[in-house]
DNA sequence: TAAATAGTGTCTATGAGACAATATCTC
DNA sequence: GAGATATTGTCTCATAGACACTATTTA
């Protein structure tokens, strides 16, 4: 019989990089690989429910994300070796960077990765199909940055504009020139709005920056595109 | 017990005019309303396959499809009264015209409708919740034409470009400036090439067209973007 | 000939990127 | 003052859209 699982990527900011929560598999004949939180759905459960479920009952993030967004549905029949399960993908994005602490039961173990080595680990190392998972999810963020104001979402207000310079150097994975990027956030209706109170500068000394607040916008016009 | 299945929107270009493949629902208590082809999906089969059954059985499509790609899931744990589905979604587009012919067995009846008309149906009017899915599959094949080779493909080898420019006026649903749209499409590499042969003049005269094929490319670069 | 359609030329506006120059802080 | 960072200015290039104009057919 056919059933149905949801499967969380949760991704963060921490330390200017961008990292992505795994766990051990329950199963013990995929000791040795890393998976996503899943959970199978219940009855009487919405996918995004099931979705918020195993975000707390595998990673203990109890009110978790800026982002919750469905990625992709696996259903090869063979994915999982033990059962047919038809997999339902999902996006998280925490504010906060993660913890590797996997709620108040005792669970099973949990690590934050950098997303950029994950990608270029072979996919043997993950159970299932969690590697494309996986990739789709930080494709996704990515994507996510360039169309929406996600990136002020993620710092706490009021933030300068390096620092959300350093959102999208985190996400994208290379540094953006700061003269042209406050041209183009500023450029963009709605996107942030000036904070009140002084300008401060950094620990390492340099002039003040100016802060700002995320303005309304919710879709970005005209979008911060990458360099393709 | 939650089961799967796979509801396809399938679309085509009939007329200058965008179109979708509507069937009456096989449950009795959904008379008077509108679905996709959907099927369950079998425990041996892959997602894709039961996409292409469930054109096979409803809608006598053989071997349908330009593009056959999933859209989302939906799994509202009321979506179908009667019991619990998880239903996968799926965008398929065809080259030819669609005929409301649903295959040598007796099934079901098929209508062709008109996917702008479809829009402003009210959602009661589908069964189940088949307008978000017939909404997502317009908004998903309409994005396709922007940053992929799909139009040509929809079109007989040699094509004009005043024939490519009407896939995307269908599609899109308004006028495109034939001057821009010629610079466009030439300038990005790989879209056309240019077919062997004497231009040739529609029947309401004009100067002959030169005609051309697909090229290569099967991403735009540039993208052919709509008006925002 | 008129009407229709194909194709070319040109002008303007916008946005992205490179990079120089200036401002103001910490050490 | 030296170094670091923020901010402004300027230049170039690519693309999109509006629209005038020319070319070649049918009726």
């Amino acid at each position: 019989m056919t059933a149905v699982a949801v499967d969380v990527a949760l991704l963060a900011i921490e330390a200017g990089r961008l990292t992505v929560l795994l766990v051990e598999p329950e199963s013990a004949d995929l000791a040795g690989t890393w998976s996503l939180p899943g959970r199978r759905v219940r009855d009487d459960e919405s996918l995004d429910t099931t979705a918020l479920r195993a975000l707390r009952e595998l990673a203990g993030i109890e009110r978790p994300t800026l982002l919750l967004e469905q990625l992709r549905t696996y259903g090869a029949p063979t994915r999982d070796p033990r059962a047919r399960v038809v997999s339902v993908a999902y996006l998280a994005l925490s504010g906060a960077p993660l913890h590797p602490a996997p709620g108040p039961r005792p669970g099973p173990r949990a690590v934050v990765a950098d997303a950029a080595e994950v990608l270029d680990w072979p996919p043997a190392r993950f159970a299932y199909d969690h590697a494309a998972i996986v990739a789709d999810a930080i494709e996704r963020v990515r994507s996510r940055l360039e169309y929406t104001a996600l990136a002020t979402a993620l710092l706490p207000a009021p933030f300068t504009l390096a620092a959300l310079r350093g959102v999208y150097e985190a996400v994208w994975g290379g540094p953006l020139d700061p003269a042209n990027f406050r041209r183009k956030v500023l450029a963009t209706p709605g996107f942030v709005v000036p904070a009140p109170g002084p300008a401060v500068a950094g620990p390492g000394g340099g002039r003040p920056a100016r802060r700002y607040a995320a303005g309304g916008a919710t879709r970005l016009h005209p979008a911060m595109l990458r360099d393709r």
